[in-house]
DNA sequence: TGATGCATGTACTAATTAGACCATTTTTTA
DNA sequence: TAAAAAATGGTCTAATTAGTACATGCATCA
Protein backbone atom coordinates (compact mmCIF):
# COMPACT_ATOMS: atom_id res chain seq x y z
CA UNK A 1 0.00 0.00 0.00
CA UNK A 2 2.12 2.72 -1.45
CA UNK A 3 -0.06 5.74 -1.61
CA UNK A 4 1.46 8.57 -3.95
CA UNK A 5 0.16 11.27 -1.15
CA UNK A 6 1.00 9.42 1.98
CA UNK A 7 4.32 7.84 1.24
CA UNK A 8 7.49 9.64 0.47
CA UNK A 9 8.43 7.96 -2.85
CA UNK A 10 10.28 8.23 -6.04
CA UNK A 11 8.95 10.42 -8.64
CA UNK A 12 5.30 10.46 -9.83
CA UNK A 13 3.79 8.61 -12.31
CA UNK A 14 1.50 9.92 -14.51
CA UNK A 15 -1.67 8.08 -14.71
CA UNK A 16 -4.72 9.99 -15.92
CA UNK A 17 -7.23 6.67 -15.70
CA UNK A 18 -6.54 5.68 -12.43
CA UNK A 19 -6.32 9.26 -11.20
CA UNK A 20 -9.99 10.03 -12.76
CA UNK A 21 -11.58 6.50 -11.58
CA UNK A 22 -9.81 7.60 -7.62
CA UNK A 23 -11.97 10.66 -8.19
CA UNK A 24 -14.98 9.23 -9.42
CA UNK A 25 -14.60 6.65 -6.84
CA UNK A 26 -14.30 9.11 -3.35
CA UNK A 27 -16.66 11.41 -5.05
CA UNK A 28 -19.57 8.76 -5.46
CA UNK A 29 -19.28 7.57 -1.57
CA UNK A 30 -19.29 11.97 -0.69
CA UNK A 31 -22.51 12.55 -2.85
CA UNK A 32 -24.40 9.74 -1.88
CA UNK A 33 -23.48 10.51 1.86
CA UNK A 34 -24.41 14.48 1.62
CA UNK A 35 -26.23 15.66 -0.98
CA UNK A 36 -24.97 17.64 -3.81
CA UNK A 37 -24.62 20.79 -1.53
CA UNK A 38 -23.39 19.44 1.42
CA UNK A 39 -20.86 17.57 -0.30
CA UNK A 40 -17.39 18.86 -0.21
CA UNK A 41 -14.75 19.20 -2.80
CA UNK A 42 -12.30 19.81 -0.33
CA UNK A 43 -13.12 16.72 1.85
CA UNK A 44 -13.39 14.67 -1.64
CA UNK A 45 -9.73 16.26 -2.53
CA UNK A 46 -8.22 14.79 0.85
CA UNK A 47 -9.94 11.21 0.60
CA UNK A 48 -7.73 10.70 -2.72
CA UNK A 49 -4.48 9.79 -4.08
CA UNK A 50 -5.01 13.29 -5.81
CA UNK A 51 -4.84 16.22 -5.19
CA UNK A 52 -8.07 19.41 -5.43
CA UNK A 53 -6.31 20.62 -8.74
CA UNK A 54 -7.23 17.42 -10.61
CA UNK A 55 -10.74 17.24 -9.72
CA UNK A 56 -10.72 20.54 -11.46
CA UNK A 57 -8.69 20.04 -14.18
CA UNK A 58 -10.60 16.63 -14.90
CA UNK A 59 -14.23 18.17 -14.54
CA UNK A 60 -14.51 21.29 -14.47
CA UNK A 61 -16.44 21.99 -10.98
CA UNK A 62 -18.42 20.69 -8.34
CA UNK A 63 -21.36 20.22 -10.62
CA UNK A 64 -19.10 18.57 -13.72
CA UNK A 65 -17.86 16.31 -11.16
CA UNK A 66 -21.51 15.29 -9.70
CA UNK A 67 -22.59 14.83 -13.24
CA UNK A 68 -20.01 12.58 -14.27
CA UNK A 69 -20.47 10.41 -10.63
CA UNK A 70 -24.08 10.21 -11.40
CA UNK A 71 -23.49 9.07 -15.31
CA UNK A 72 -21.04 6.59 -13.81
CA UNK A 73 -23.29 5.04 -11.23
CA UNK A 74 -26.16 4.62 -14.05
CA UNK A 75 -24.03 3.11 -16.25
CA UNK A 76 -22.90 0.74 -13.60
CA UNK A 77 -26.39 -0.58 -12.87
CA UNK A 78 -27.58 -0.73 -16.28
CA UNK A 79 -24.31 -2.81 -16.68
CA UNK A 80 -25.47 -5.22 -14.16
CA UNK A 81 -28.65 -6.01 -14.86
CA UNK A 82 -27.92 -6.70 -18.88
CA UNK A 83 -26.24 -9.48 -17.54
CA UNK A 84 -29.26 -11.48 -16.46
CA UNK A 85 -30.35 -12.80 -19.50
CA UNK A 86 -34.03 -13.00 -18.65
CA UNK A 87 -35.22 -13.22 -22.64
CA UNK A 88 -34.44 -17.16 -21.94
CA UNK A 89 -36.06 -17.96 -19.00
CA UNK A 90 -39.79 -18.80 -18.40
CA UNK A 91 -42.20 -15.51 -18.16
CA UNK A 92 -43.13 -16.03 -14.36
CA UNK A 93 -39.57 -17.25 -13.41
CA UNK A 94 -38.27 -13.93 -15.34
CA UNK A 95 -40.01 -11.65 -13.38
CA UNK A 96 -39.44 -14.04 -10.25
CA UNK A 97 -35.69 -12.74 -11.12
CA UNK A 98 -35.57 -10.02 -11.95
CA UNK A 99 -37.92 -8.40 -9.25
CA UNK A 100 -34.84 -10.34 -6.82
CA UNK A 101 -31.82 -8.72 -8.84
CA UNK A 102 -33.40 -5.28 -8.24
CA UNK A 103 -33.91 -5.56 -4.74
CA UNK A 104 -30.45 -6.94 -3.93
CA UNK A 105 -28.62 -4.54 -6.64
CA UNK A 106 -30.30 -1.80 -4.18
CA UNK A 107 -29.05 -3.12 -0.88
CA UNK A 108 -25.40 -3.95 -2.31
CA UNK A 109 -24.90 -0.53 -3.82
CA UNK A 110 -26.97 1.94 -1.33
CA UNK A 111 -24.92 4.87 -3.05
CA UNK A 112 -26.67 4.52 -6.20
CA UNK A 113 -30.33 4.65 -4.36
CA UNK A 114 -28.89 7.45 -2.34
CA UNK A 115 -27.65 9.46 -5.45
CA UNK A 116 -31.39 8.92 -7.25
CA UNK A 117 -32.50 10.29 -4.45
CA UNK A 118 -30.46 13.40 -4.12
CA UNK A 119 -30.69 13.61 -8.21
CA UNK A 120 -34.83 13.68 -7.10
CA UNK A 121 -34.32 16.43 -5.00
CA UNK A 122 -32.88 18.25 -7.26
CA UNK A 123 -35.44 17.78 -9.98
CA UNK A 124 -33.49 15.95 -12.27
CA UNK A 125 -31.57 18.94 -13.76
CA UNK A 126 -28.29 16.87 -14.41
CA UNK A 127 -29.76 13.63 -15.30
CA UNK A 128 -31.50 15.53 -18.00
CA UNK A 129 -28.08 17.37 -19.32
CA UNK A 130 -26.53 13.96 -19.29
CA UNK A 131 -26.71 12.69 -23.39
CA UNK A 132 -25.64 9.01 -21.96
CA UNK A 133 -27.38 8.31 -18.98
CA UNK A 134 -31.26 8.21 -20.23
CA UNK A 135 -30.82 6.24 -23.38
CA UNK A 136 -28.89 4.04 -20.97
CA UNK A 137 -32.49 3.06 -19.12
CA UNK A 138 -34.93 2.77 -21.09
CA UNK A 139 -33.97 -1.20 -22.54
CA UNK A 140 -34.91 -1.66 -18.86
CA UNK A 141 -38.64 -1.32 -19.68
CA UNK A 142 -38.48 -2.95 -23.43
CA UNK A 143 -36.96 -5.73 -21.04
CA UNK A 144 -39.82 -5.81 -18.87
CA UNK A 145 -42.29 -5.56 -21.65
CA UNK A 146 -40.72 -8.52 -23.62
CA UNK A 147 -41.01 -10.53 -20.57
CA UNK A 148 -44.59 -9.53 -20.52
CA UNK A 149 -46.05 -9.80 -24.00
CA UNK A 150 -44.25 -13.42 -23.98
CA UNK A 151 -46.47 -14.27 -20.37
CA UNK A 152 -49.54 -12.49 -22.69
CA UNK A 153 -48.48 -15.19 -25.20
CA UNK A 154 -48.43 -18.09 -23.15
CA UNK A 155 -51.46 -17.85 -21.04
CA UNK A 156 -50.00 -17.16 -17.73
CA UNK A 157 -50.93 -13.31 -17.59
CA UNK A 158 -53.35 -11.16 -17.93
CA UNK A 159 -53.63 -8.89 -21.02
CA UNK A 160 -54.03 -5.23 -20.68
CA UNK A 161 -51.23 -4.08 -18.11
CA UNK A 162 -48.66 -1.53 -18.67
CA UNK A 163 -44.77 -3.04 -18.73
CA UNK A 164 -44.16 0.67 -17.37
CA UNK A 165 -46.36 0.16 -14.25
CA UNK A 166 -44.33 -3.11 -13.24
CA UNK A 167 -41.41 -1.10 -13.31
CA UNK A 168 -42.93 1.55 -11.34
CA UNK A 169 -43.87 -1.18 -8.74
CA UNK A 170 -40.32 -3.17 -8.81
CA UNK A 171 -38.18 0.32 -8.94
CA UNK A 172 -40.55 1.38 -5.83
CA UNK A 173 -40.31 -1.79 -3.85
CA UNK A 174 -36.11 -1.99 -4.38
CA UNK A 175 -35.93 1.51 -3.63
CA UNK A 176 -37.42 2.26 -0.75
CA UNK A 177 -36.08 -0.47 1.21
CA UNK A 178 -32.33 1.27 1.02
CA UNK A 179 -34.02 5.18 0.19
CA UNK A 180 -36.39 4.92 3.73
CA UNK A 181 -34.53 2.42 5.80
CA UNK A 182 -33.30 6.03 8.18
CA UNK A 183 -37.00 7.21 8.84
CA UNK A 184 -38.45 3.58 9.11
CA UNK A 185 -36.22 2.59 11.65
CA UNK A 186 -36.40 5.80 13.77
CA UNK A 187 -40.68 5.81 13.53
CA UNK A 188 -41.30 2.04 13.63
CA UNK A 189 -37.90 0.71 15.01
CA UNK A 190 -37.65 -2.03 12.66
CA UNK A 191 -34.78 -2.25 10.27
CA UNK A 192 -35.30 -3.45 6.64
CA UNK A 193 -32.31 -3.78 5.70
CA UNK A 194 -32.34 -6.82 8.01
CA UNK A 195 -31.78 -9.91 6.26
CA UNK A 196 -35.08 -11.15 8.04
CA UNK A 197 -36.90 -7.97 6.47
CA UNK A 198 -35.54 -8.48 3.20
CA UNK A 199 -36.60 -12.01 3.16
CA UNK A 200 -39.79 -11.23 3.56
CA UNK A 201 -40.06 -7.88 1.54
CA UNK A 202 -38.54 -10.26 -1.48
CA UNK A 203 -41.09 -13.02 -0.86
CA UNK A 204 -44.08 -10.21 -0.87
CA UNK A 205 -42.74 -8.58 -3.92
CA UNK A 206 -42.47 -11.25 -5.97
CA UNK A 207 -46.38 -12.46 -4.58
CA UNK A 208 -47.95 -9.02 -5.34
CA UNK A 209 -46.31 -8.79 -8.84
CA UNK A 210 -47.51 -12.38 -9.66
CA UNK A 211 -50.96 -11.84 -8.29
CA UNK A 212 -51.02 -8.77 -10.11
CA UNK A 213 -50.13 -10.07 -13.28
CA UNK A 214 -52.35 -13.95 -13.35
CA UNK A 215 -55.08 -14.49 -14.61
CA UNK B 1 -51.79 42.80 1.96
CA UNK B 2 -50.48 45.09 3.81
CA UNK B 3 -47.26 43.46 4.77
CA UNK B 4 -45.28 44.58 7.40
CA UNK B 5 -42.33 44.21 5.45
CA UNK B 6 -42.86 46.18 2.56
CA UNK B 7 -45.40 48.63 3.68
CA UNK B 8 -44.33 51.83 5.89
CA UNK B 9 -46.80 51.11 8.35
CA UNK B 10 -47.39 52.20 12.18
CA UNK B 11 -46.23 50.77 14.94
CA UNK B 12 -45.04 47.31 14.82
CA UNK B 13 -47.30 44.45 16.61
CA UNK B 14 -45.72 41.89 18.42
CA UNK B 15 -47.38 38.73 17.33
CA UNK B 16 -44.76 35.67 18.02
CA UNK B 17 -47.32 32.98 16.84
CA UNK B 18 -47.72 34.68 13.47
CA UNK B 19 -43.90 34.98 13.38
CA UNK B 20 -43.51 31.52 14.20
CA UNK B 21 -46.06 30.14 11.50
CA UNK B 22 -44.80 32.68 9.18
CA UNK B 23 -40.94 31.22 9.37
CA UNK B 24 -42.15 27.53 9.75
CA UNK B 25 -43.77 27.98 6.23
CA UNK B 26 -41.40 29.87 4.17
CA UNK B 27 -38.55 27.34 5.76
CA UNK B 28 -40.59 24.23 5.03
CA UNK B 29 -40.41 25.48 1.54
CA UNK B 30 -36.51 26.32 1.36
CA UNK B 31 -35.88 22.75 3.20
CA UNK B 32 -38.38 20.75 0.65
CA UNK B 33 -37.14 22.42 -2.14
CA UNK B 34 -33.09 22.64 -1.71
CA UNK B 35 -32.26 20.06 1.55
CA UNK B 36 -30.99 20.84 4.55
CA UNK B 37 -27.87 21.92 3.35
CA UNK B 38 -28.78 23.54 -0.10
CA UNK B 39 -31.62 25.82 1.90
CA UNK B 40 -29.61 29.12 2.80
CA UNK B 41 -30.86 31.09 5.96
CA UNK B 42 -30.96 34.80 4.63
CA UNK B 43 -32.99 33.06 1.69
CA UNK B 44 -35.77 32.20 3.92
CA UNK B 45 -35.22 35.37 5.71
CA UNK B 46 -35.72 37.61 2.88
CA UNK B 47 -39.14 35.74 2.21
CA UNK B 48 -40.70 35.69 5.45
CA UNK B 49 -42.24 39.30 6.51
CA UNK B 50 -39.70 39.18 9.35
CA UNK B 51 -35.64 38.81 10.28
CA UNK B 52 -33.02 36.16 10.52
CA UNK B 53 -32.59 37.33 13.96
CA UNK B 54 -36.12 35.62 14.62
CA UNK B 55 -35.40 32.53 13.09
CA UNK B 56 -32.19 32.60 15.49
CA UNK B 57 -34.35 33.67 17.91
CA UNK B 58 -37.16 30.85 18.10
CA UNK B 59 -34.88 28.08 16.23
CA UNK B 60 -31.77 28.88 17.73
CA UNK B 61 -29.86 27.24 14.28
CA UNK B 62 -30.29 26.57 11.12
CA UNK B 63 -30.48 22.48 12.35
CA UNK B 64 -33.09 24.19 14.94
CA UNK B 65 -35.56 25.29 12.20
CA UNK B 66 -34.99 22.20 10.13
CA UNK B 67 -36.20 19.99 13.31
CA UNK B 68 -38.99 21.91 13.62
CA UNK B 69 -40.03 21.74 10.13
CA UNK B 70 -40.38 18.23 10.02
CA UNK B 71 -41.75 17.94 13.21
CA UNK B 72 -44.91 20.39 11.95
CA UNK B 73 -44.84 17.94 8.91
CA UNK B 74 -45.45 15.25 10.33
CA UNK B 75 -47.70 16.42 12.70
CA UNK B 76 -49.73 18.25 10.07
CA UNK B 77 -49.80 14.56 8.21
CA UNK B 78 -50.51 12.46 10.79
CA UNK B 79 -53.36 14.44 12.06
CA UNK B 80 -54.94 14.70 8.22
CA UNK B 81 -54.77 10.68 8.32
CA UNK B 82 -56.09 10.61 11.89
CA UNK B 83 -59.56 12.05 10.13
CA UNK B 84 -60.54 9.35 7.80
CA UNK B 85 -62.65 6.66 10.39
CA UNK B 86 -61.47 4.04 8.32
CA UNK B 87 -62.94 1.53 11.59
CA UNK B 88 -66.22 2.18 11.06
CA UNK B 89 -65.62 0.80 7.48
CA UNK B 90 -65.60 -2.51 5.84
CA UNK B 91 -62.06 -4.03 5.65
CA UNK B 92 -61.72 -4.10 1.38
CA UNK B 93 -63.44 -0.59 1.28
CA UNK B 94 -60.75 0.62 3.98
CA UNK B 95 -57.73 -0.38 2.60
CA UNK B 96 -59.07 1.16 -0.72
CA UNK B 97 -59.84 4.22 0.78
CA UNK B 98 -56.94 3.99 2.78
CA UNK B 99 -54.06 3.54 -0.36
CA UNK B 100 -56.22 6.48 -2.12
CA UNK B 101 -55.82 8.84 0.67
CA UNK B 102 -52.56 7.93 1.10
CA UNK B 103 -51.59 8.79 -2.82
CA UNK B 104 -53.77 12.10 -2.64
CA UNK B 105 -51.87 13.39 0.37
CA UNK B 106 -48.06 13.08 -1.08
CA UNK B 107 -49.63 14.52 -4.36
CA UNK B 108 -51.28 17.63 -2.82
CA UNK B 109 -48.37 17.58 -0.40
CA UNK B 110 -44.71 17.12 -2.02
CA UNK B 111 -43.06 19.19 0.37
CA UNK B 112 -43.78 16.52 2.95
CA UNK B 113 -42.33 14.33 0.33
CA UNK B 114 -39.57 15.81 -0.23
CA UNK B 115 -38.55 16.33 3.36
CA UNK B 116 -38.84 12.91 4.04
CA UNK B 117 -36.52 12.13 1.32
CA UNK B 118 -34.21 15.07 2.51
CA UNK B 119 -34.10 13.39 6.22
CA UNK B 120 -33.33 9.76 4.97
CA UNK B 121 -30.34 11.24 3.14
CA UNK B 122 -28.78 12.83 6.86
CA UNK B 123 -29.71 8.95 8.32
CA UNK B 124 -33.05 10.47 10.11
CA UNK B 125 -30.60 12.05 12.87
CA UNK B 126 -33.24 14.84 13.20
CA UNK B 127 -36.05 12.34 13.31
CA UNK B 128 -34.68 10.77 16.09
CA UNK B 129 -33.88 13.83 17.69
CA UNK B 130 -37.35 14.81 18.26
CA UNK B 131 -39.29 13.64 21.29
CA UNK B 132 -42.81 14.21 18.93
CA UNK B 133 -41.99 12.50 15.50
CA UNK B 134 -42.08 9.15 16.44
CA UNK B 135 -44.81 8.88 19.00
CA UNK B 136 -46.82 10.55 16.11
CA UNK B 137 -46.48 7.72 13.53
CA UNK B 138 -47.10 4.48 15.23
CA UNK B 139 -50.59 4.90 15.13
CA UNK B 140 -50.33 4.38 11.17
CA UNK B 141 -49.51 0.73 11.92
CA UNK B 142 -52.28 0.56 14.53
CA UNK B 143 -54.86 1.82 12.36
CA UNK B 144 -54.00 -1.03 9.61
CA UNK B 145 -53.42 -3.79 12.10
CA UNK B 146 -57.19 -3.24 13.11
CA UNK B 147 -58.23 -3.00 9.86
CA UNK B 148 -56.53 -6.13 8.61
CA UNK B 149 -57.44 -7.65 11.57
CA UNK B 150 -60.96 -7.42 10.81
CA UNK B 151 -60.56 -8.65 7.70
CA UNK B 152 -58.95 -11.97 8.21
CA UNK B 153 -61.45 -12.33 11.03
CA UNK B 154 -64.69 -11.78 8.33
CA UNK B 155 -63.25 -14.53 6.00
CA UNK B 156 -62.14 -11.85 3.31
CA UNK B 157 -58.31 -11.76 3.90
CA UNK B 158 -56.13 -14.85 4.26
CA UNK B 159 -53.84 -14.72 7.74
CA UNK B 160 -50.17 -14.42 8.13
CA UNK B 161 -49.48 -11.24 6.46
CA UNK B 162 -47.37 -8.92 8.52
CA UNK B 163 -49.21 -5.22 8.80
CA UNK B 164 -45.95 -3.75 8.59
CA UNK B 165 -46.05 -5.10 5.28
CA UNK B 166 -48.92 -3.66 4.03
CA UNK B 167 -47.99 -0.53 5.54
CA UNK B 168 -44.51 -0.50 3.35
CA UNK B 169 -46.53 -1.25 0.47
CA UNK B 170 -48.79 1.75 0.92
CA UNK B 171 -46.17 3.91 1.51
CA UNK B 172 -43.79 3.18 -0.89
CA UNK B 173 -46.27 3.59 -4.40
CA UNK B 174 -47.32 6.86 -2.68
CA UNK B 175 -44.16 8.27 -2.26
CA UNK B 176 -42.39 7.12 -5.09
CA UNK B 177 -45.55 8.92 -7.38
CA UNK B 178 -44.24 12.00 -5.78
CA UNK B 179 -40.34 11.51 -4.90
CA UNK B 180 -38.98 9.90 -7.98
CA UNK B 181 -41.29 12.12 -10.67
CA UNK B 182 -38.28 14.13 -11.57
CA UNK B 183 -35.79 10.72 -13.27
CA UNK B 184 -38.67 8.80 -14.05
CA UNK B 185 -39.65 11.84 -16.56
CA UNK B 186 -36.08 12.52 -17.37
CA UNK B 187 -35.42 9.05 -18.38
CA UNK B 188 -39.26 7.82 -19.66
CA UNK B 189 -40.66 10.75 -20.69
CA UNK B 190 -43.82 9.59 -18.76
CA UNK B 191 -44.80 12.35 -15.98
CA UNK B 192 -46.04 10.35 -13.31
CA UNK B 193 -47.60 12.97 -11.82
CA UNK B 194 -50.28 13.67 -14.38
CA UNK B 195 -53.88 13.19 -13.51
CA UNK B 196 -53.88 9.38 -16.38
CA UNK B 197 -50.99 8.09 -14.51
CA UNK B 198 -52.43 8.61 -11.22
CA UNK B 199 -55.21 7.54 -12.23
CA UNK B 200 -53.50 4.53 -13.27
CA UNK B 201 -51.41 4.35 -10.41
CA UNK B 202 -54.53 4.01 -7.83
CA UNK B 203 -56.11 1.74 -9.53
CA UNK B 204 -53.05 -0.65 -9.70
CA UNK B 205 -51.71 -0.19 -6.11
CA UNK B 206 -55.49 -0.79 -5.36
CA UNK B 207 -55.80 -4.14 -7.33
CA UNK B 208 -52.14 -5.37 -5.92
CA UNK B 209 -52.73 -4.79 -2.28
CA UNK B 210 -56.66 -6.52 -2.35
CA UNK B 211 -55.12 -9.20 -4.54
CA UNK B 212 -52.15 -9.78 -2.08
CA UNK B 213 -54.57 -9.81 0.91
CA UNK B 214 -57.14 -11.84 -0.44
CA UNK B 215 -57.78 -15.28 -0.33
C1' DT C 1 16.72 13.80 -28.23
C1' DG C 2 14.24 17.71 -27.62
C1' DA C 3 10.22 20.09 -27.41
C1' DT C 4 5.33 20.29 -27.12
C1' DG C 5 1.31 19.19 -24.77
C1' DC C 6 -0.54 16.65 -21.02
C1' DA C 7 -0.71 15.79 -16.05
C1' DT C 8 0.19 17.29 -11.48
C1' DG C 9 1.15 20.04 -6.99
C1' DT C 10 0.93 24.34 -3.93
C1' DA C 11 -0.65 28.55 -2.44
C1' DC C 12 -3.98 31.85 -2.77
C1' DT C 13 -8.63 34.56 -3.31
C1' DA C 14 -13.18 36.13 -3.49
C1' DA C 15 -17.60 35.16 -2.23
C1' DT C 16 -20.84 33.08 0.52
C1' DT C 17 -23.13 32.18 4.81
C1' DA C 18 -24.29 30.67 9.65
C1' DG C 19 -24.53 32.97 13.56
C1' DA C 20 -23.49 36.94 17.13
C1' DC C 21 -23.78 41.70 18.94
C1' DC C 22 -26.03 45.74 20.28
C1' DA C 23 -29.91 48.48 20.52
C1' DT C 24 -34.98 49.35 20.60
C1' DT C 25 -39.85 48.71 20.96
C1' DT C 26 -43.91 46.31 22.63
C1' DT C 27 -46.26 43.62 26.16
C1' DT C 28 -47.02 41.84 30.63
C1' DT C 29 -46.85 41.79 35.56
C1' DA C 30 -46.21 43.21 40.34
C1' DT D 1 -47.49 52.81 36.64
C1' DA D 2 -42.91 51.25 36.89
C1' DA D 3 -40.05 47.82 35.60
C1' DA D 4 -39.14 43.45 34.01
C1' DA D 5 -39.60 40.38 30.23
C1' DA D 6 -40.53 39.23 25.68
C1' DA D 7 -40.20 40.33 20.76
C1' DT D 8 -38.02 42.63 17.10
C1' DG D 9 -34.58 45.14 13.81
C1' DG D 10 -30.07 46.20 11.70
C1' DT D 11 -25.23 45.44 11.33
C1' DC D 12 -21.10 42.94 11.73
C1' DT D 13 -17.85 38.84 11.77
C1' DA D 14 -15.45 34.67 11.49
C1' DA D 15 -15.21 30.65 9.08
C1' DT D 16 -16.02 27.96 5.34
C1' DT D 17 -15.44 26.75 0.54
C1' DA D 18 -15.69 26.70 -4.65
C1' DG D 19 -12.63 27.91 -7.80
C1' DT D 20 -7.95 30.12 -9.74
C1' DA D 21 -2.95 31.54 -10.63
C1' DC D 22 1.33 30.03 -11.01
C1' DA D 23 4.82 26.78 -11.39
C1' DT D 24 6.74 22.24 -12.54
C1' DG D 25 7.27 17.31 -13.75
C1' DC D 26 6.23 13.56 -17.09
C1' DA D 27 5.42 11.34 -21.61
C1' DT D 28 5.20 10.99 -26.41
C1' DC D 29 6.26 11.67 -31.15
C1' DA D 30 8.81 13.83 -34.79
Amino acid sequence: MTSRKTSVDGPRTNDPARTMNDIIAVATREFAQKGLSGARIDEIAALTQTSKRMIYYYYGSKEGLYLAVLEDAYARARSAESGLHLDDIEPTQALKKLVSFSIDYKLAHPDFVRLVMTENIHSAEYLNQSKTAVHMNTPAIDLLKRIYDRGVMSGDFRSGIDPFDLHMVISAHSLYNVSNRPTVLAIFKRDIMDKKEVDRLRKNSIEMLLRFVHK
